[in-house]
RNA sequence: GGCCCCGUCGUCUAGCCUGGUCUAGGACAGCGGGUUUUCAAUCCGUUAACUGGGGUUCAAAUCCCCACGGGGUCACCA
């Protein structure tokens, strides 16, 4: 949780473990038990023969939520219910109760699932004479079948999604935005501007369902704007060797980092180190049933790129010699068996762009061989 | 099951408090199209919702009641 929390660029200034505190609690207890707010109880079934257990008066507890409004219960159903099995170890409820106390929290912000702990809370800082926190219960986060997110609905914790690709920001993004809405249309947010913008009351009461084609598109959006030097460190581990002009080309085509190892497991990526395997008839475009013709198409391309230097060897340069041509023939009659001998795939990126990323020689070297294909 | 919370497009939501401006707005996804050599990207367009029923009112997504539906929680866990 704590790594989780670094990542996610959410800090803190105060850090305390129960376990070392137990000294603190156990005083509380004392008093509780002296004032004969809480008693040792003998106990007939369970893990230990005694507990100690709080004294219920058994009234109607009711606070103020500050998203939800007023909740009332009737404390009656809960009995003497334990707070700690003896002195030294505390129960939950007890301890943050303490803590909240000692440490000087003042809002208590949390699942709607602790909903139905703040009675006990609030008996035991009665008993205690403790002030109580204000409350604010904030929708749970949903799985697809609508039931409080766990295990069974897809990453079980947020360092998955690190390891899966996604942005920090892009996640804190996403999860500011379940339950909450500034009530504008601005969708991306960066933490800076969440701080200064969120408010508890635009929180929503019902629970929101974790959509990850959502968090696809806003991990994408922060993928296209992200600095080209960051974007390199970030991509470098999923591709073996690339360049700044591979990258480019890659963060169009994916939504989180790992799309990136698939791309290149699926053998998409495998054009831009070697050299590609295709059948002949790959290289006829459409209605072309003639090899001749392409390969006399292909003959006069190499001509054209021959002329073009190998130091200005650049998509746009290219292109503006290869496209009277493609005006000439038809522009898919060229640039369709281009593209093949290139890359040897159906769907592949722009030509112009594969061209400046192999450079002059590799291209020359894979028409060739497309030639000599047929 | 008891108690508690919730209920607007498939999803995230705006609107609800302070009824009329809501023939319910935006975004994601979907679908269609433009651009284009294919894919991606991009641009444009589009389908789609107030859970139901009563009531209050000239007027209800908005206020009230009931029903139904969904969820949470019922430990000597946290």
């Amino acid at each position: 949780m704590i790594n989780s929390l670094k990542w996610l660029g959410i800090n803190w200034d105060e850090f305390y473990r129960q376990s070392e505190r137990t000294e603190i609690y156990k005083k509380y207890l004392e008093k509780l038990l002296k004032e004969g707010m809480a008693y040792i109880s003998e106990e007939l079934e369970g893990n230990s023969k005694s507990v100690i257990r709080l004294r219920n008066k058994n009234k109607k507890i009711s606070f103020d939520d500050l998203i939800r409004g007023k909740i009332e219960f009737d404390t009656t159903e809960l009995s003497d219910f334990v707070i700690a099995k003896n002195k030294e170890t505390p129960l939950y409820h007890f301890a943050v109760v303490v803590d909240d106390s000692e440490v000087g929290v003042t809002h208590v912000i949390r699942g709607e699932d602790h909903i139905s702990n703040t009675p006990r809370q609030i008996l035991i800082q009665e008993a205690l004479g403790l002030p109580r926190p204000i409350y604010a219960h904030i929708p749970l986060i949903l799985g697809s079948d609508r039931s409080k997110l766990s295990k069974r609905h897809g990453e079980s914790s947020v360092m998955k999604y690190k390891d899966l690709g996604y942005l920090p920001e892009a996640l804190v993004n996403f999860i500011a935005f379940l339950g909450w809405n500034p009530g504008t249309e601005k969708e991306i947010y960066s933490m800076e501007e969440l701080i200064k913008d969120f408010s508890l009351k635009k929180i929503q009461k019902s629970g929101a369902i974790f959509n990850i084609a959502r968090l696809d598109w806003l991990n994408k959006e922060y993928i296209k704007k992200a600095d080209p030097d960051e974007l390199k460190e970030w991509i470098e581990p999923y591709i073996p060797k690339s360049n700044s002009k591979i990258i480019n080309l890659l963060k169009e085509r994916i939504n989180k980092l790992s799309d990136i190892k698939n791309l290149y497991e699926a053998s998409e990526l495998n054009y831009f180190f070697k050299q590609p395997e295709y059948e002949k008839e790959k290289l006829l475009w459409r209605e072309e049933k003639d090899l001749i013709n392409t390969k006399n198409i292909l003959e006069k391309i190499i001509e054209i790129i021959k002329s073009v230097d190998a130091k200005n060897f650049t998509q746009e340069n290219i292109k503006t010699v290869i496209w009277p041509y493609t005006e000439e023939k038809g522009r898919g009659n060229v640039l369709w068996p281009l593209r093949m001998a290139l890359t040897g795939l159906d769907k592949s990126p722009d030509p112009f762009r594969v061209l400046e990323i192999l450079g002059k020689i590799e291209v020359l070297k894979r028409l060739e061989y497309a030639k000599m294909k047929i």
